[in-house]
DNA sequence: GCCTTTGTGGCACCCAGTGCCAGGATCGAC
DNA sequence: GTCGATCCTGGCACTGGGTGCCACAAAGGC
């Protein structure tokens, strides 16, 4: 997946350790599973702080032992970030069925306010995952490796429609765009227990469009 | 420094550990310095790669004490960054220096291309420098930090220039944008070994600015 | 009941990073 | 020269993430 320039091989490879019994009914059963993991997880974050968790009390508080819990997720780190490959997927997904007649900065944004559109009960848990991601410098450094997987998926697209390769300097250069604005909307909707996240990211992506149509010294990102 | 929304206070103060014998002649002298436990380290990462050397190794090499090394530095991954911080106030200092008929981007581009001129000398060691925190994954993840400082340089002047704060969304995009530029002409500066620094960076920003400058949908990031 | 498959988890180990603290080296003062 | 202040060194012990190995437990098929 995705140019060579920018791909972190081991990343991809650490996402999904080893899916544990995908289909077939034979075997001994699992003894819990990744979300059941990642609830226990959120609540001891909660109640002290992701870095002062360790592994053994997480995997205490979900009743299994430490060396199971680095079959159900790679790392403490990973915790996070749920089915994030199969999210890529459909972010990927839902930019094909975009229409061509749709202009490339439209259909970028109607993708990632589709992408990020979250029900409504599953909001708090939403939060607090990106709170974590975004705002524990373990995690946002960890991040890197996923948004290289994500910003790819844009600069694939972009290629497509612009006729030019995913690595080439204009794909990147919009990924990188998309991502930045991205997680500022995203800071600024963590930052208010009441915001929209589709309307920030809407607004946001409406902005950076403005930006790209028209100089920033001559128009300051101001919808007109 | 910066806004508060994507700093991370913990990557500022871990990247000048214990400044030792900053002036002072009084005590006992510093055993090695930064620099020379750098290329210690250097010579083992060429040899052995950077994943499978120990810092026991590092510092068995520069014949102190492990103990002793993490009082140069505050992390194994910071050891490729030599003194970023005092890099980041020059390339500040540059903008500034930038008078303010020259557009932003414009602006940006030539103190870019300037910040990352290196002597004829010393472009072995920046190369596999660069090499180190780009392609390995360990230190890319780790760059993390390290670019949001840079990017908020960037942001900052922007929102100077088109009178925003640095937070918010063209700044932040602009900021991405010139990194990710900046990232993907390294990436093409280490495939290339003839290739000049310079004049990557120049073109890769001229590309941007066209980007910013008409839609990529009609325009390919051409220069005109 | 046996065999195969699959998940579990204990054990031992590696490595990064830290707090503590007993030194060693160098100064200026006396 | 000796003393004390100052600063640097590095050993020791410890925490915590992550891994290889392997014995074992639980399930299905036959």
């Amino acid at each position: 997946m995705g140019s060579a320039k920018l791909g972190h091989p081991q990343a991809d490879e650490a996402v999904i350790p080893v899916p544990p019994q995908l289909s077939a009914a034979v075997g001994r059963r699992r003894a819990t599973s990744r979300q059941e993991l990642e609830e226990t997880a959120f609540a001891l974050f909660a109640a002290r702080g992701f870095e002062a968790t360790t592994v053994d009390e997480i995997a205490a508080a979900a009743g299994i032992g430490r060396r199971t819990f680095f079959r159900y997720f790679p790392s403490k780190n990973d915790i996070p970030w749920g089915a994030f490959e199969l999210e890529l997927d459909r972010m990927r997904a839902r930019l094909r069925a975009c229409p061509p007649e749709v202009a490339v900065m439209d259909a970028i944004r109607e993708a990632l306010v589709d992408f990020n559109r979250v029900e409504p009960t599953m909001v708090a848990l939403h939060r607090r995952r990106m709170e974590l991601i975004l705002r524990v410098p373990a995690l946002f450094a960890h991040s890197t490796l996923r948004f290289t997987a994500w910003r790819e998926v844009i600069a694939e697209f972009v290629a497509a429609r612009t006729g030019q390769r995913a690595g080439q300097l204009a794909p990147q250069a919009i990924a990188h765009a998309v991502l930045g604005v991205s997680v500022a909307a995203y800071e600024h909707w963590l930052d208010d227990p009441v915001a929209d996240l589709g309307e920030l990211l809407d607004t946001a992506m409406r902005q950076l469009a403005d930006a790209f149509g028209a100089p920033p010294g001559r128009r300051p990102g101001r919808r007109p």
